[in-house]
DNA sequence: GCTCATTTGTTCGTATGTATC
DNA sequence: TGATACATACGAACAAATGAG
């Protein structure tokens, strides 16, 4: 987000703020209040422009602003509602497994192997900026690419944001994404990632998971999922087997 | 892009093409075709508005509709510019190493190891879409860290697109980065990647070159760079030692 | 299937402010 | 300082999509 220099006193001129920016930034901050979540409309163009004594171009513009940075999505006719998490990022969809260039993607189903609150963990709480003391959610998933098993992914959430998600039934982690689930139920939306890569053995639990030997070379990728205001909110270790399909990105 | 469907006889109701889409499309094929090429201005929205018998605010939603996109950039006061590769994608600087989350970047030089033409081979031919029997360009690089190899990276270039790209300077190569060389000598941007990443083990020359043994697992990350018109222009193989160091990604 | 109120989409034009050279 | 070009702001008019009656 861009920030605006301030008046201050000794400074002769200064850039003002847009009033289409101030709009904006109302509206914003709603969202990421809570006040407004997704799939919710916001008032029209209209009654913006009365409600803050702009003109309705002005109060467009702002809008407009909005959904070109995904926050919000527009229905000729209908409205202007605030995006989800899938609205706003189209390669959300991680983990595509191809074979080569041009190949079609191949379908993983997820198994939950497990989900349970656990002590602190020294790097994870300082990743995730919480207190060394927080506890944690760990939820172990496996992805089959038919029978065979090919990632193993560990995730660590903080209990305090996520109270009850180890009551949520298993079916429900088996038939959405992640991202899908802390949207819906916590209303937590994912604005980005930042991921490490690296190659590595797998680790022994990985290795029996994925029922590979110790000397396997495998893909490792820690992740760091982000939601407003750069807050993380999952921290995350996957193990990938890519002999046979390896994962796909697109820029 | 948006397409957008064309007037037919036997339908009634046909979405018109709005008149800033036009421009922008006119626009566009300007920049992709080479008449316009980065660091260039196009004429001021007046004269667009004029050219065109187009307002001058539907001059303007054509030209910002470019910025969001990333094809132009406007100075206000000067002017309104077309962009280059470096300034459509914050991201494109590819292969940033960090050892952990919050680390600093670590700071790669890079090595010609060689430059030749070489004939064609099968499966390359095949992804940059050219003819089983062109020829192509082989770049051999190494990235060091300090005094360490840790990246080695083959590129494939069609010699049809490329002529005299094996007489430029070899420090041309290593002060530069593949796509700034591409751009500012050839006048190809780069408009998106696609990517293949795994794990395995090193190649002989790999393993030689990077220093390691035959049962190191490293990252292996196949590359496509397509310029405009989801055209491929170069393919590429690159193996990364991640023992101290991983790829970082952001998203 | 039609009409109507609502809402967004497109286009126009004008005026004024601000940055660049 | 002045000429040029982009940025902001206003508002009007009509088109097109939606949903309700």
């Amino acid at each position: 987000m861009i920030q605006r220099q301030r008046q201050t006193r000794n400074v002769k001129k200064v850039k003002p703020i847009p009033r289409y920016y101030r709009l904006q930034d109302i509206i914003l901050r709603n969202i990421e209040r809570g006040s407004l979540s997704p799939g919710s409309s916001i008032p029209p163009e209209r009654r913006l422009a009365e409600s803050y004594s702009v003109s309705i171009g002005t109060a467009k513009k702002a809008i407009l602003n909005l959904v070109n940075e995904g926050y919000l999505y527009r229905i000729q006719g209908k409205g202007t509602f605030v995006a989800g998490t899938t609205l706003r990022r189209d390669s959300l969809r991680y983990y595509r497994f191809l074979g080569k260039f041009e190949d079609k993607e191949k379908d993983l189903s997820v198994h939950l192997a497990g989900i349970r609150k656990i002590s602190s963990l020294n790097t994870v709480n300082s990743y995730l900026r919480i207190r060394p003391t927080q506890k944690l959610f760990e939820l172990k998933r496996i992805f089959f690419s038919k029978e065979t098993p090919v990632v193993f992914v560990v995730s660590y959430l903080p209990v305090i944001l996520f109270p009850g998600i180890d009551a949520i039934p298993v079916s429900h982690f088996e038939q959405k994404t992640l991202y899908g689930t802390i949207e819906e139920k916590f209303g937590l939306p994912t604005i980005y990632n930042q991921e490490l890569i690296g190659a590595r053995f797998p680790s022994a639990e990985a290795a029996r998971l994925l029922k590979i030997g110790k000397k396997h070379p495998i893909l490792f990728i820690e992740m760091l999922a982000f939601t407003y205001r750069n807050r993380p909110y999952e921290y995350r270790r996957a193990y990938c087997l890519t002999d046979s399909q390896k994962i796909f990105r697109h820029y």
